[in-house]
DNA sequence: AACGATACGGAGCACTGTTCCGTTTTGTCA
DNA sequence: TGACAAAACGGAACAGTGCTCCGTATCGTT
């Protein structure tokens, strides 16, 4: 269902030379697409400046999740080791989470529009169940040692907790009078079992 | 530059019977069409039901936020009006400030595709202008008073808290896994001064 | 009844996503 | 080296949007 063999970075698997060349250039071509005009850039955009057809670009990506994926995977994939990471070093399992958080936001409003794509409702189910996928199951455990700890209120799951800050970090990022920070601080904060020091 | 001249139920104003009878069918047709597809539904089904052309739905409501404005104009009245009473009745202004919200957020995930209309980077700039215009000052006056009375930390904004709860309630409703209503509560949670009792 | 103002309708344009298939490139094998 | 079949390419073509434009019909008034 989603990217059909790992259309990762380097080394895909067996193909011929050119479609290697060509999968590497969309990529290229839709990071550079991707921060000038968000995730919904025009499909052409992105096959007119990787040089390629329409074609080439739906062969190697069917989807534009697909395409979305292959582009931020190295930064999904850090921000999941970080997880695990952050919860050894970190004085508090609350505190780890705060930390998980907070990446997990910076990247959200560092790509324009991809928030939006992350919620379920457009045509980005594999964008959806990728991230998801992948993040779920660290947030949890950060989720979990808290709740462990006893430093913050049970009931409240990590899919939840992931979609409603993706939620908030969805629409222009430039508004000065509307920082996702702030609002997903507050949503920490009324996980905590007691307010802050 | 939001809707012309008040396309609001009744008699909008001296004009051509045929006009009249034509931006009440609009307003019917579109009210029943975005229930069954969302207020992203296609210009011309809404043109359709009604029995008019294309030509027709544009002169009497140039944006589609102009359209999504006149169907929901009673309910945002109504929930304008209740900030105020909220606060004559409620034990507390907190507690008026959590009744509103909840009225905020039933309105929002009743109505398919609002809360995503409302976040300002598609292209309903006037919509968002007219629900912030008119609710805003509504939820600063009880933001305000539970400022005043101790309830909560001062900080956050009318406008930022407004949006957050929007973003909060947008994505497919049918989810079983994420409650809007749930994410919002923690996030007043997060605003109180001290933990729930 | 006639006539000017007002409003109507829908064809047409621009711009999307997506598919389809004739053509080109590549790698291999004699 | 020179076929040749498989793999991949490219872009025309189709379908579904939003929105505009202007010839035509309707309304209200004189």
């Amino acid at each position: 269902m989603a990217a059909a063999d790992q259309p990762g970075k380097a080394p895909a698997r067996s193909k011929r030379a050119d479609a290697l060349r060509n999968q590497q250039a969309l990529l290229t071509a839709a990071a550079e697409v991707f921060v000038a005009s968000g995730v919904d850039a025009p499909v052409r955009e992105i096959a007119a400046r990787a040089g390629v057809g329409m074609g080439t670009i739906y062969r190697h990506f069917p989807t534009r999740a697909d395409l979305v994926v292959a582009v931020y995977r190295h930064q999904v994939e850090a921000c999941a080791e970080a997880g695990p990471r952050l919860l050894a070093e970190a004085p508090s399992p609350f505190e780890a989470l705060r930390g998980w958080v907070d990446l997990f936001v910076d990247f959200l409003v560092t790509k324009h529009g991809l928030a939006e794509a992350l919620r379920s409702d457009g045509g980005f189910e594999a964008l959806h169940a990728y991230f998801l996928e992948r993040l779920v199951p660290v947030c949890a455990e950060l989720l979990g040692a808290a709740a462990g700890a006893g430093e913050i209120r049970p009931g409240t799951g990590a899919y939840e907790l992931m979609r409603g800050i993706g939620n908030l970090c969805a629409g222009r990022g430039d508004d000065p009078d509307y920082d996702p920070r702030r609002l997903v601080g507050l949503l920490l904060r009324g996980l905590r079992r007691s307010p802050e020091a």
